[in-house]
DNA sequence: AGCACGCCGACT
DNA sequence: GTCGGCGTGCTC
């Protein structure tokens, strides 16, 4: 009998399972290390989760491995179970979370990205005594001929010397003509603001956290200095040789950081990743932090799955944001999956927002959680004076009160900037005809396409679908159709037309489309440049706008009563932040909310500046109607060309989870979605629920295993969303 | 997911 | 008589 040894191999293939392979020469310490396999009549790249003696298949059933690649090293256990956790709760196979997980570049058998060159090459005695014994033209005695007059040196500045250099370097290496010294990094920080004694506190509780789990929720509106309370704990962590890991919603808001870190830290090793960057530059940055080489990681939500052997502290800023919960795929909540590898590593975890997910509120109030607050503003100003706008008896003019009017006047005549907040682009959401009843349907999905009057085309905001806007009305001919209601463009537009001498600024995801055009209208709105800001939600994150004094909220009030069980909580959290960019320098600011329920509770806790009154209120409401977080959610969701496709996979799904589901769990009727058709698939959901997360977890393990063998039409998919966010 | 094999319609 | 439709089954 021989003695085998077998590998489990992780691929990227839609599978709930592990492949085992031969590997004649693998040991242990190749599990996590990458490998390259046959499979089917291809090959593919996967990664080691166990060397074993044997497997459960029979042997003739197993392939060989093509080739272990060991040409970097293994990701490690911690990162291993930390995707095996992902597999497990989000019921994603492995080889798919793996994949996920890892920058492009790793997941090919490319070469690996060049590292940034930290090296510095010094002559060493032996190589001096060498030196006159060689050729003089050789490469290795030009090197060391250079070395001894330069001193030291670089790989690029070498390769400057000769361009192959560095085949030279292994034997020069070897030859102990040279050493290799790498210059540790600077870890010192610039000086940062003197801290209030709020943040002091805040500073003090987490740092009393180093070196075991304690997650913290750090509540503080904005201006408080979250982020000088992040900055001073990264100090600490740099201090103390760790390494810290900076999550943050999105892309665009992290130049401005990623500045006040590297400033801060200049010496620091920082490395920013998101989905964005180049592959090359994303491998490396990833590599980087898995060899211990990066001090800092600041990183959208994909970032969380960096490995970092020295993690000494997580931070979650913005935590509320709903872009940490990835919307395909694997359907992982950045923030959660945070808080687990928190706890695994025995490190804090700081979630910061100014008005928090009602889930790390609850987990606060709790006692889960431990509540950091920052209740006044870091460069004390007052907070903007929030008021409501009864609109009730009120003939309005575009969409503006005559009281919001002549507040954005009063501002024109003062040189002061005001801010327009209408979360809702375009021209106007509809276009439609008076005589025949036609409405500008989008042919894909179950909505209209809006006016985009600037390039007089329509859109689908859902599928990306564009018409021309014909002049007649496509179904009876009439000259005569219109846009119906509003979005920024034709508010705008009205703007102007009210105050011909303002300079106004239109801020929506249209017109600042690409990255240096929105720096560019950052830039000019900072210089004061704009008179009037009109925009949506894309105005409300982390840019402060001094000159501003005024912030008109347009048509808040749809959310209030919506389906949405989490709209109230989005709206609050977005009134809040566009009114947080009023008024912070030596100006008081002013806030301004058309409604027609100026009594409305979360009006009057945003008028108060009180998200603890809302959130209470909130979760009052939610503990009643059984929502999160009082209760824990699972989403099966299906779509197919036909929406009785769908219903009926789920129907099938739904009888299946009936057999399987304990008295714990809760299984609703499927149900279209709200948006039931998105560019021509239709689509359907059926919820899962309990009170107990641990049941849901053991009933979905069954669920989706069952779900995955019903047979469905070709054209059907279906995923499961632990933890969902949208209805 | 790919990619095979496998049985029934309109084409050189 | 074949090219090809996508149904179903497998991948260590």
């Amino acid at each position: 009998m021989t003695s085998s040894i077998v590998v489990r191999v992780a691929l990227d293939v839609p599978l709930p399972r592990s492949f085992d392979y031969l590997a004649h020469d693998a040991n242990v310490e190749d599990v996590g290390r990458r490998v390259c396999v046959p499979f089917g009549r291809g090959e593919k790249i996967g990664i080691i989760l166990e060397v074993s003696a044997a497997s459960e298949l029979p042997p003739e059933k197993l392939k060989s491995v093509r080739a272990i690649l060991r040409d970097m090293p293994s990701f490690p256990p911690d990162w291993l179970a930390l995707a095996e956790f992902c597999s497990r709760y989000y019921q994603h196979p492995i080889g798919e979370v793996m994949a996920l997980a890892l920058p492009p570049t790793l997941r090919r058998r490319d070469a690996l990205p060049h590292m940034p060159d930290r090296e510095t090459f010094h002559i060493t005695g032996t190589g001096r005594a060498a030196l006159p014994q060689l050729k003089p033209r050789s490469i290795a005695a030009r090197l060391l001929a250079a070395l001894e007059l330069n001193g030291a040196m670089s790989r690029r500045e070498m390769r400057a010397v000769s361009a192959s250099a560095m085949r030279a370097l292994p034997e020069i290496l070897q030859n102990d003509w040279i050493v290799a010294t790498v210059a540790p990094p600077n870890l010192k920080a610039a000086a940062g603001h003197e801290l209030l004694e709020e943040q002091r506190q805040a500073v003090d509780g987490v740092k009393q956290a180093f070196g075991r789990f304690e997650p913290f929720l750090l509540h503080g509106v904005t201006g408080s200095g979250k982020t000088e309370v992040y900055l001073r704990l990264i100090e600490q962590v740099l201090e103390s040789d760790g390494q810290a890991l900076l999550l943050v919603p999105e892309i665009a808001l992290t130049p401005q950081l990623e500045a006040r870190v590297s400033n801060r830290f200049p010496g620091a090793r920082l490395v920013s990743l998101h989905s964005s960057l180049a592959d090359g530059v994303r491998a490396a940055g990833f590599l980087q932090a898995m060899c211990g080489e990066a001090d800092i990681v600041l990183g959208t939500r994909l970032s969380v799955f960096t490995p970092l052997p020295r993690l000494a502290l997580i931070v979650v800023d913005e935590e509320h944001d709903s872009s940490f919960k990835q919307q395909e795929g694997m359907r992982y909540s950045a923030r959660d999956v945070a808080v687990w590898r928190a706890k695994q590593r025995g490190v804090p975890i700081i979630l910061g927002s100014a008005t928090p997910s009602l889930e790390s509120w609850a987990a606060a109030q709790s006692g889960r959680y431990r509540l950091l607050t920052l209740s006044g503003r870091a460069v004390a100003e007052a907070l903007p004076e929030v008021r409501c706008v009864d609109v009730r008896r009120e003939k309005l003019q575009d969409g503006m009160s005559e009281h919001s009017l002549r507040a954005i006047a009063a501002r024109l005549e003062r040189g002061e900037q005001s801010l327009i907040f209408l979360n809702r682009r375009g021209y106007a959401p509809v276009l439609a005809c008076p005589a025949c009843g036609w409405v500008s349907r989008c042919p894909g999905c179950a909505a209209n396409m809006v006016v985009h009057l600037a390039d007089r085309r329509l859109r689908c905001h859902h599928c990306g679908r564009e018409e021309r806007i014909t002049a007649a009305c496509p179904a009876c001919g009439n000259q005569d159709i219109h846009p119906f209601g509003r979005g920024t463009q034709r508010l705008e537009e009205a703007l102007a037309a009210r105050f011909p001498q303002a300079r106004i600024v239109r801020v929506d995801r249209d017109s600042a489309k690409s990255q240096p055009r929105w720096h560019a209208m950052l830039d000019a709105i900072h210089k004061g440049e704009a008179d009037i800001l009109v925009g949506t939600q894309m105005l409300a994150k982390g840019h402060d706008f001094p000159q501003l004094t005024l912030v008109c909220a347009l048509n808040a009030d749809a959310a209030l009563f919506a389906a949405d069980f989490r709209a109230p909580e989005r709206l609050f959290s977005q009134l809040m932040q566009v009114g947080g960019r009023s008024g912070r320098a030596a100006l008081p600011g002013e806030v301004l909310i058309q409604t027609q329920y100026p009594d409305h509770p979360l009006y009057r806790a945003l008028a108060a500046h009180d998200y603890a009154v809302f959130a209470a209120a909130q979760l009052a409401e939610r503990e009643r109607a059984g929502f999160p977080p009082s209760t824990h959610q699972a989403m099966l969701r299906a779509e197919a060309p036909e929406l009785a496709q769908a219903l009926a996979f789920l129907k099938a799904a739904g009888e299946v989870g009936d057999t399987l589901r304990t008295a714990e769990i809760m299984l609703y009727d499927t149900v279209p979605m709200r948006l039931h058709r998105l560019a021509h698939l239709e689509r359907a959901q059926l919820l899962a629920e309990s009170r107990s997360r641990p049941a849901l977890q053991a009933f979905i393990a069954q669920w989706v295993a069952a779900v995955r063998g019903l047979k469905a039409p070709k054209a059907l998919r279906w995923h499961i969303d632990v933890d969902p966010l949208e209805f």
